[in-house]
RNA sequence: GCGGGAGUAGUGUAGUGGUUAUCACCGGGGCUUCCCAAGCCCCUAACCCGGGUUCGAAUCCCGGCUUCCGCACCA
């Protein structure tokens, strides 16, 4: 996965210019930081907050519909959904090296039936079945509990842990009731939730491509026995499926030529792909990766990333995983609940659940970094879509003489109204402040000049072409502000 | 978590035992300026943290933290 990196790449770029301009930080610097936390800035808050916005008006338009529930969840909820079993890895310490090895792996290594695990839970056992470190040779000294999940300190009375959420899937499966009752026991269902996840990464790297809290929406999809979802449009996507062979084809025709088994798959692979071209992602960096077999998580049965390069890697920015009836199975026998739907002769049945599940933080990265690009002498542009750009416009005074200042604050003032997203600027030249917005993706920049004092008209500057058009100021004021008045600007002339 | 590199203003850097700690950009103020980081003047701002060696440490040593590269990990 990993591959060559040039000294000055475009991840580093883009952090760079991140922690310049106010996107992001890393966290608790002052304190000598923390690896894999990340600070949002207040343009990568807006930022972020765009592209969120984009995300649940898909979904919201496909017929979705929004929970939120805790971070914190009791112990019942992750010994339900596996991840209890599968996140505690047991790992063996190297008295002498103090290497950490998965005992898991090393009974693998040595042959040892897996099934015996819990007979090699201490050092002692590892070292009288004769079991060394793969390194050096030597005893293990102990063995700890390697936790993916963060655990609370305080406990939940006497029924075990609290634990930080490592996914927000679950808040949605226990909910599975009360969207059915919502949804007047129809289905399919849409149910999605945006929040943070927990993970205690070993190793978190590379900013925001691996936290060990970051933002994740996760769309569980109910799916009914029968009529379910297909996919429409003829766009093409970069398909590479299990064989290994590349293809270049829509979710329709995928799905036609059985490269993707299922078209509620193919259909939110289709989903997926729109909101990642919404938010600025160009499409020759995107491609749908199909899961190995042995890649596959403990609870799904086919899964296809949305993978996204980054520096020449590719970068999982969204899943979209086939995760069957295994989790509402689990819930309705660990709780004893009745998880079922019943289908049109009245048949009780567990519906299975397609979850596409998107990581923000990774998406915001790609997104900054496809609309990243240099002109002359190192200046910067960030060609965002207009919606996702952390500002819609910027008022500038040309100068701050001769009563230009004050009709452009009074402009300001006026445009904030009915759009609070602009911002002002009057420091330094009329080229260092178009240069500024567009470091950080201002789409538009309205300038008040001396033609503005004689007939109320400002110029209007296009962040892609650099180009002007001059307008009436009033036009700016309408509902919707500049996002919507540009729809009738014309900058080719 | 292991091994190896590296941590100096907001950003990028110079500095290998004694410097008022370099330079540039950014940022702020002023002059100028009727549209694309122009020019001139001025200013703010840094040696990751803790110990040690030394008369003296940004510099050498130890530990921690962070970061980068590789390995492992990424349910």
């Amino acid at each position: 996965m990993f591959s060559l990196k040039s000294t000055k790449d475009e991840l580093d770029r883009i952090v760079e210019l991140a922690k310049r301009r106010g996107f992001f930080w890393p966290s608790f610097s002052v304190y000598g930081g923390v690896s894999g936390f990340y600070d949002y800035g207040p343009l990568g808050v807006l930022l972020r907050d765009n592209i969120i916005k984009i995300w649940k008006e898909k979904i919201l338009s496909i017929g979705g519909i929004f929970i939120d529930t805790p971070n914190i969840s009791p112990e019942e909820v992750f010994q339900a959904s596996g991840h209890l079993e599968r996140f505690y890895d047991l790992a063996a310490v190297c008295a002498s090296c103090g290497s950490k090895f998965k005992v898991e792996t090393l009974l693998q290594d040595n042959g040892i039936d897996e099934s015996r695990y819990g007979e090699f839970t201490t050092a002692e056992s590892l070292n009288e079945n004769n079991i060394r470190c793969p390194r050096c040779g030597s005893k293990f000294r102990e063995t700890t509990n390697l936790s993916l999940m963060f655990e609370l300190l305080s406990r939940y009375g006497d029924r075990g842990n609290l634990y930080l959420r490592p996914e927000t899937a679950q808040g949605v499966f226990v909910n599975f009731r009360n969207l059915l009752n919502f949804n007047r026991d129809k289905l399919p269902i849409i149910a999605a939730q945006l929040g943070k996840g927990f993970r205690n990464e070993i190793a978190p790297r590379q900013a925001l491509l691996r936290l060990r809290e970051f933002y994740m929406g996760e769309v569980e999809v109910y799916l009914s026995n029968d009529q379910n979802f297909q996919p429409e449009s003829k766009m093409k996507l970069k398909l590479l499926p299990r064989d290994g062979v590349t293809r270049f084809l829509s979710p329709a025709s995928a799905v036609q030529q059985k490269i993707i088994r299922d078209p509620n798959m193919a259909y939110f692979i289709e989903i997926v792909y729109q909101i990642l071209l919404d938010v600025g992602i160009s499409p020759e960096r995107i491609r749908f990766r199909q899961h190995r077999e042995d890649e596959l998580s403990h609870y799904s049965s086919d899964c296809w990333d949305a993978e996204v390069t980054i520096s020449g890697e590719w970068v999982e920015v969204v899943g979209v995983a086939d995760r069957g009836t295994y989790d509402l199975t689990r819930h309705q026998k660990y709780s004893g609940f009745d998880l079922t739907s019943k289908d049109r002769q009245g048949k009780k049945f567990i519906p299975r659940v397609i979850e596409p599940s998107f990581g923000f933080d990774r998406i915001l990265l790609a997104s900054m970094i496809s609309s990243y690009s240099e002109r002359k002498k190192g200046y910067k542009v960030l060609s965002l879509p207009k919606r996702v750009s952390p500002y819609s416009a910027a008022i500038l005074p040309l100068l701050r003489k001769d009563g230009l200042r004050e009709w452009a604050l009074n402009l300001y003032s006026k445009y904030k109204r009915v759009d609070p997203y602009a911002t002002f600027d009057e420091s330094g030249s009329i080229g260092r402040r178009y240069a500024r917005q567009d470091e950080i993706g201002t789409p538009y920049c309205v300038t008040v000049d001396y033609d503005t004092l004689n007939n109320g008209t400002v110029t209007v500057r296009d962040r892609d072409s650099t180009k002007q058009i001059r307008i009436k100021s009033e036009i700016l004021l309408r509902d919707g502000g500049i996002l919507t008045a540009s729809k009738e600007f014309d900058f080719t002339g």
